[in-house]
DNA sequence: ACTCAGGAGGCTATTATGGCTTTAGATTCG
DNA sequence: CGAATCTAAAGCCATAATAGCCTCCTGAGT
């Protein structure tokens, strides 16, 4: 899978996040946004420990942005939440890498090559201050 | 779900029925690209049934494009194959359809849409003909 | 010491992915 | 013209990955 349902839960924490003043917990935000509670948690903690979020254990804890909305960008918010970067394919790195049982996709990499990389760029110039501006 | 294999697929397909001359099958791409048959096939199907490809029976039947490269966007392409557009969210296309389950969200629709909107743009005018080139 | 909230793991349900078989339309050949 | 063959179309079933649920553990505040 390529983009999955924890990005777009991610996404919403981190626009409700960005309004509150305070930590929020997992509770509250999964309250809030109708996101099962223990889903929204790991989501919460692969955001902390990509350093995107804080987290603050004990009584008035909670997670709150680890950096300023234009300096989070969907990509690094994607990579986070779904273990690697949000591939549109599985296609090797680079064209020598490629896999030699899928050797004719080989032959139309740099076209593959292209289109991630657009695409990349485009999920990295995207940042959350964009959203909330 | 939001971008799946199945567009990935989609997309290696489009590459590579935009460089044949003539009708490929669904077993001979499945074959050149490594990609299951009958999964293939069934995207091959959507594709064809939202007139991205012709379909032919028979003998020499098989795919092709039915549009030009340039035609053919992103966003047609994932939206065909997973039968809707390629939403990173599921809230609802306007503010006032928010159900009220969600209500919570609907504070936030504006940077959903705004969002949303901004992904929408990209994917529609990013074409085959802007990987090929 | 007690409580609260994050961290971590296992378990189940749902959905996407892939396999297989049958049906239908088109072409070729006798 | 009709039979055989080829391939798309469409369904059902199995498997793998994701989404979601529950419990216990850890660290911080009171």
């Amino acid at each position: 899978m390529l983009i999955t349902r924890a990005s777009e839960y991610a996404i919403l924490s981190l626009i409700v996040l960005s309004k509150a003043d305070a930590p929020m917990d997992s509770e509250t935000l999964s309250r809030e946004l109708s996101i099962p509670k223990s889903f929204l948690a790991k989501i919460l903690q692969a955001l902390a420990k990509k350093e995107i979020l804080k987290s603050f254990k004990g009584v008035h804890g909670g997670f709150s942005l680890a950096l300023a909305p234009e300096d989070i960008s969907m990509l690094e918010v994607m990579s986070a939440v779904e273990g690697k970067a949000p591939a549109v394919f599985e296609c090797a790195p680079s064209r020598e890498d490629c896999p030699s049982e899928r050797a004719n996709i080989c032959s139309i990499w740099p076209f593959l090559n292209k289109l991630q990389g657009k695409i990349d760029l485009f999920l990295a110039e995207l940042t959350l201050a964009d959203i909330l501006e």
